[in-house]
DNA sequence: CAAGATTGAGGATTCAATCTTC
DNA sequence: GAAGATTGAATCCTCAATCTTG
C-alpha cells in the first residue's frame, strides 16, 4: 500500500488547468509574433531587452536582464545572426561576441512588435482580469521570483 | 510619432514577471523529475495520462487527453520507445502505432513520480498561496481555457 | 477519400565541456 | 586561473507534408 497521490484529485485538477492556460497563452502569442512580424517568442526576447538597454550589451549583461544562461543567448544569437536585425562586433579573428546591438531593421522590428505584441497580451490576457485577480497573480510572481533562484550562471557564487 | 507602448510600464512589469515565475517554476519542476525519476516533463505528461487511464490508448486519445497535438505525440513516443516505460502494439509491417499503454516499470516509475512531483508542487507553489490567490488563478485559468481552442488537430472541424 | 498516424526540418532549451582573453 | 563566451549533443516543440488504412 502505497499513497500515490500527494495532491487531492482538486489540487490536481487546480495546477493541470493553470499549466494548460498558460501554455495555450504563450502558444497564441507566440503564434502571432510569427504571423505578424516574422520573429519567435525567443526572438522577440532578444530585441525587446536589447532595445531597452541604453547601448549595446555583452552577452553575460543579456542574459542577466534576461534571466537567461549564457549558452541559451549565445545559441539565440548564432540562429539569429543571418536575420539582420543585431549589429554584433566580435573579437580580431575568432568567433567571440564583444557586444550586441540592435541593427536599424531590428529595432524598427522591435518597436513594432513590442506595440502589437502588448495589444495581444491586452486582449487576451489584462482585458479579462479582475483587480483581485492583478493582485492576486501580481504577489505570486514576486514571491516566487524571490524564492526561486536565479538562472545559476556557471560563474556565480553558491 | 508612434506610439510603441499599449501597455504601460507597470503593465509590462506585471507580464514579464508572471512569466519569469511561471518558468522558474516549470524549470525547477523539471530538474526534479529528471535527477529522481530520471524522466523529462514531457515523459511525466505522457506516463501520468496513461496511468489515468482505464487502459490502452490510440496515439489520438492520448493527444486529445493530453491537449497536444498528434504529431507532438507521434514524436514523444518514438523517444520514449526505447525507455522501456511504454508497451506498444503496432499494425503488421508498418511503424504505425495501434495502441499506447504503461509497462509494468512504466507503472511504477508514474506513481513514483506522480507522488513525489506532487509534493514538489505542494511545497513550491501550493503551500505559498492564499485562498484568494487559488481563487483568482482557478478562475484564471478557466476563463483562459474556455477562450482559447485546444490544440487544433488538422482532423477538426473548423 | 478521410481519419489515424508518422516524418522531416528548423528553432528552442539544457547540461556539460571547451575555448578565449585578461 | 578565472571570467567571458561558444560548442555539441540530446530533448522538445511546431508546422507542413506524407504515409497508412478503413
Amino acid at each position: 500500500m502505497v499513497a500515490v497521490d500527494s495532491l487531492t484529485p482538486d489540487e490536481w485538477t487546480f495546477w493541470d488547468q493553470w499549466m494548460r492556460a498558460q501554455e495555450r497563452i504563450v502558444r497564441e502569442l507566440g503564434r502571432s509574433l510569427q504571423l505578424e512580424h516574422g520573429i519567435t517568442k525567443a526572438e522577440f526576447s532578444i530585441l525587446v531587452t536589447l532595445h531597452a538597454a541604453a547601448g549595446p550589451l555583452r552577452v553575460t549583461d543579456l542574459a542577466d536582464a534576461l534571466g537567461w544562461d549564457k549558452s541559451r543567448v549565445a545559441h539565440q544569437l548564432t540562429r539569429m545572426q543571418r536575420g539582420g536585425h543585431l549589429h554584433l562586433t566580435s573579437a580580431g579573428t575568432s568567433q567571440r561576441r564583444r557586444s550586441v546591438a540592435l541593427s536599424d531593421t531590428g529595432r524598427q522590428i522591435a518597436e513594432r512588435a513590442i506595440h502589437s505584441h502588448g495589444s495581444h497580451i491586452r486582449s487576451l490576457v489584462l482585458d479579462d482580469l479582475a483587480p483581485e485577480q492583478t493582485t492576486a497573480i501580481r504577489s505570486w510572481s514576486r514571491a516566487t521570483l524571490a524564492k526561486l533562484p536565479g538562472q545559476a550562471n556557471p560563474g556565480d557564487k553558491g
